[in-house]
RNA sequence: CGGGGCGUAGCUCAGUCUGGUUAGAGUACUUGGUUUGGGACCAAGGGGCCGGAGGUUCGAGUCCUCUCGCCCCGACCA
């Protein structure tokens, strides 16, 4: 490609509303543009990045014998209506009448259409397993997109779904997938964690996220700095302590505390480890049908996990609650104990499973309980509540964790039957009985992916691509269009990489040396041959992107060099 | 959906508080000239329903009401 015949708008300032790395870059440089909330348009740079990251995906999925497919966009309303989760979406779902009134939504992913084509079709074991995936826009009429094309409401993805006549050969398909997008990943040159994750209230036995780290990541993980070991901090672990505090001495008393709430406050009255304190989280869980208040107990060293909290009982959704409708239930607040009371539902973290010499609130104003022995309660319910923090350890192999940040790429699933049996999707077995589909499901960000790699791979001067993720590996930059030997000499470097098969331009703009390079630097190439003046000498300049490095080469040896740093 | 901010040239913004000829700058664009290794210089041009509607006023980019759009924080995000 001529520089001079694309369309590449570049821009010396940046949208006004990009916030992000990925979205100031991608917009200046001319590869997306914003067209209204969440929605973008993909010039000629855009798209090849994303045909990019596409092609790599289809051959791995090849790899896999996966088969890819293309569904319709619009959906009947119908299917959603039988899966049920036509209401679960609400708003996301973009719903819309033809002319014949009919009911249809953007699909915003998948899984019906898909357990659709697939029901009555494959109906015998012996036609299992079945890996079918398509690349696809998706629309999710998101309440705030944001980020650029990070959440977008029209995004590109890849959504695969594997269907099974055991749970033994899902899990062998999982695996399978967990490497093939593993093998993505590596391709596209990103440095990145599979993390476990919480599988949410679409249930399922195993959820896997593939994270590429970037400080900008929405998701924060919890990750061991020895073993691979990394999860969503929505669903991290950890070891049980090793070190444990001193533990305070004193026999079971009510002790006054005067206005000691908070748990620091505690701490130093009575000079104890927060780890012998306990700490009464109060939140309304909202359920399908009604809600109530829920007490989580942990210890005052450590955080709530929401996600996990909510999971404990089972709620949707967990709100706050305030301190007017606590007095109203009896509880005080900065004084709530676990013991002596049947005014509220409460959940202990798995941390308080017999602990000892505890202090906790004594359910009154000013006072509190030391010396407490958790033994003595009765039909207690424990569950895991708390946040994993940096330092705790490492649940596999006794590493430490520390928390970074992650921005979701693919997302992969054991489903199960949570589709297969209320969409009545059955085979029949080796017994001939009739059996839901055991099903898997693989998702991958594609247009969210060109973000990420920025987001990962970027400087003050623009784009960094990675040499998968370029749109064109090389451009050839002539610094004086007007002196013919140079862009003679250029032409010719420019059809010899052609015909080698490396994506390469030529910027022949009209333009001076300041303006082309400050264009390359932001646009990202990760090579530029500088053709100028230093031809006289028989040499050309490559500019490495990524280093900022510039290596004088012979003439006469660009190829062989780009050869050489293209490995 | 709650809270906050912003809509003026293709883009980034001034001007709005305190209403008053023909609405500005930078950049981008067109033409000519000089330049040519880090976003050049000179000159001449084209480009605006001041987001939209209604109102107040002799007069509205500016004040009032309504509305639409976009961004940020939060809620939300199978």
């Amino acid at each position: 490609m001529r520089f001079s015949r694309a369309y590449i708008p570049t821009t010396k300032e940046s949208p006004k509303d990009a916030q992000l790395p990925s979205h100031i870059y991608l917009s200046r440089a001319g590869f997306v543009a914003q067209v209204a909330s969440g929605l973008y348009n993909f010039l000629p740079l855009g798209k090849r990045v994303l045909r990019k990251i596409e092609n790599i995906i289809n051959e791995e999925m090849a790899v896999c014998g996966a088969l890819e497919v293309d569904l319709s966009f619009v959906t009947p309303a119908e299917l959603w209506q039988e899966s049920g989760r036509i209401e679960k979406f609400g708003k996301e779902l973009l719903r819309f009448r033809d002319r014949k009134d009919n009911l249809f939504v953007l699909g915003p992913t998948h899984e019906e259409m898909m357990v659709s084509i697939v029901r009555n079709r494959v109906t015998s074991y012996k036609q299992l397993p079945l890996n079918v995936y398509q690349v696809k826009t998706k629309f999710r009429d998101e309440a705030r997109p944001r980020f650029g094309l990070m959440r977008a409401r029209e995004f590109v993805m890849k959504d695969g779904y594997s269907f099974h006549s055991s749970t033994e050969d899902l899990d062998r398909e999982f695996d399978a997938m967990e490497a093939a997008y593993k093998r993505i990943l590596e391709r596209l040159g990103l440095e990145f964690r599979i993390v476990e994750a919480d599988s949410g209230a679409i249930g399922g036995t195993g959820s896997k996220e593939l994270m590429v780290l970037a400080d900008s990541g929405e998701d924060t993980l919890a990750v061991c700095d020895t073993c691979e070991y990394g999860a969503n901090v929505e669903a991290a672990r950890r070891a049980p302590r090793t070190v444990i505090p001193e533990a305070p001495q004193a026999d079971f008393a009510r002790f006054k505390t005067p206005n000691i709430k908070s748990i620091e406050d505690l701490s130093n009255f009575f000079h104890v480890d927060p780890y012998y304190t306990l700490k009464a989280v109060v939140m309304r869980a909202v359920y399908t049908e009604g809600s109530e208040p829920v007490c989580f107990f942990i210890r005052g060293c450590d955080e709530l996990q929401e996600v996990k909290a909510r999971n404990s009982v089972g709620a949707n959704d967990l709100v706050d609650i305030s301190e007017a409708e606590l007095m109203e239930i009896g509880l005080v607040p900065g004084f709530i104990g676990p013991l002596d009371q049947n005014k509220i539902r409460f959940v202990m973290d798995n941390d308080t499973r017999d602990a000892t010499t505890m202090i906790c609130g004594a359910n009154e104003a000013d006072y509190h309980f030391v010396g407490v022995d958790l033994n003595v309660m009765k039909d207690v319910v424990f569950a895991d509540l708390v946040t994993v923090q940096a330092g705790d350890g490492c649940p596999h192999c006794g590493g430490k964790m520390e928390h970074t940040k992650g921005i979701e790429v693919g997302h992969i699933f054991k489903l199960g039957t949570v589709y297969s049996a209320p969409l009545k999707a059955e085979y029949l077995d080796e017994n001939g009985r009739s059996q839901p589909f055991i099903m898997g499901t693989y998702g991958m960000g594609v247009s969210r992916l060109v973000a990420a790699v920025i987001e990962q791979h970027h400087d003050e001067k623009g784009c960094i691509w990675t040499h998968a993720t370029a749109p064109y590996l090389v451009n050839v930059m002539v610094s004086n269009i007007k002196e013919e030997t140079h862009m003679a000499y250029a032409e010719e470097l420019y059809t010899t990489l052609q015909s080698r098969g490396i994506e390469v331009i030529l910027d022949d703009r009209k333009e001076r040396f300041g303006f082309k390079m400050s264009d390359a630097e932001l646009i990202g190439f990760p090579f530029t041959v500088i053709v100028g003046k230093e031809l006289e000498n028989g040499l050309v300049q490559i500019m490495v992107r990524s280093s900022g490095e510039m290596i004088t080469v012979d003439a006469a040896n660009v190829l062989d060099k780009i050869e050489e740093l293209r490995r």
